[in-house]
DNA sequence: ACCTGAACACCGTTCAAGT
DNA sequence: ACCTGAACACCGTTCAAGT
């Protein structure tokens, strides 16, 4: 035992976030383990604390991936439209397909698999915030009139508010039957608030 | 050992359920454990598989009191107020208020702690589901001549933003210094989308 | 220098044994 | 009949020991 050299300290950390991955999307979240890991990439738990910190630094890595993914699908979303407010009903439904279609590693960011919140390192925080930076853009489009803190504001609610429905949906307590249902549920959410934001412009 | 006979099963049953509202709001939820619940009331982990099918089930027990409780704190909110906009608004932030004043359960019933949600029993699901009648109710005295699903539709749309709010506020994930800076967002949410739903009315 | 495997302090759950 | 305590199969994390 010992001293194997197989694989650098990079290619370990990149092996072990696959591995993860995988896991957590075979098998959820909450069945993800270091030792699960470990042995996916054929070395031992205690290996990964040579190049983690712990197992909530290795799951913030792993988000900070997801998060870039995110962010590349809403931005292919976004340009298949014309006017702002289609853009941002194609973004709730782009968050709410990504969500849906990565299950486990959404659950790795914000539902039961996640590290706790005061436990965020700051850039990890940042890398969610910059997905309001969208939102906040089309709706300034939307009324060019508002002072940006009222952008921000109003960007953080009808988001947080997509969020809600994603989460409710996809943890199945919206009383709706299949996930397919939740999509009315989006585009009704958003039209409705943007139509009452471009009201008092 | 073995024997003691101190306490009836629905005492027991009582205790437990309280040990573990003392120890979530304690500890936080993901301090919970069979062994920490036993101990705070004096038995053996193994006691509590006498009157709980499992932690799960012990879990969904609590939860089902936590939901009563907050559907109470709701009902005192929303009459507070004398038009169906504003009581919209105060159950919103009753909401929030719950939420933040009991961070604990509230974890056990959305977050961290909560058993997955397809192993929700029917009956659990149900007492979730009844939190959208007080907003289908105020929905349609605010537009008499929308149609039922119309209805329950915008209810679970606006409610599952409210909630969204509240859990990105909660796990500090929505860019705002401090809990209190919630309510507006939840305020703006409410007040933009029931302008717009009023519009097409 | 790198990695292991045992150890420590935990889990949920089951069940033979004791009163 | 009731409850325990040991057992089983797990956890995350640390670190002496081996190459």
């Amino acid at each position: 035992m010992a001293r194997r050299s197989d694989h650098s300290r990079d290619e370990i950390r990149e092996m072990a976030l696959n591995a993860t991955k995988t896991i957590v999307e075979r098998d959820g979240a909450a069945a993800l383990s270091t030792r699960k890991i470990a042995n996916e990439i054929g070395y031992t738990a205690g290996s990964l604390y040579l190049v983690f910190e712990n197992l909530d630094d290795l799951i913030f890595q792993v988000n900070a991936r997801t998060l870039s993914e995110l962010a590349a699908e809403l931005d292919r979303a976004a340009v298949r439209s014309s006017t702002p407010e289609a853009a941002l009903v194609e973004l709730g439904l782009a968050y709410f397909r990504f969500a849906a279609s990565n299950l486990g590693r959404w659950d790795l960011i914000f539902g039961r698999g996640s590290p706790a919140a005061n436990a965020s390192p700051d850039w990890y925080r940042s890398r969610v915030l910059v997905l309001f930076n969208r939102v906040e853009k089309l709706l300034a489009e939307l009324a060019p009139a508002r002072r940006s803190n009222e952008v921000a504001l109003a960007a953080r609610a009808l988001w947080g508010g997509v969020h809600g429905i994603c989460t409710l949906a996809l943890t199945d307590k919206l009383g709706i039957a299949g996930l397919s249902d939740a999509e009315p549920l989006l585009t009704t959410l958003i039209e409705t608030f943007l139509s009452g934001w471009m009201q008092h412009n």
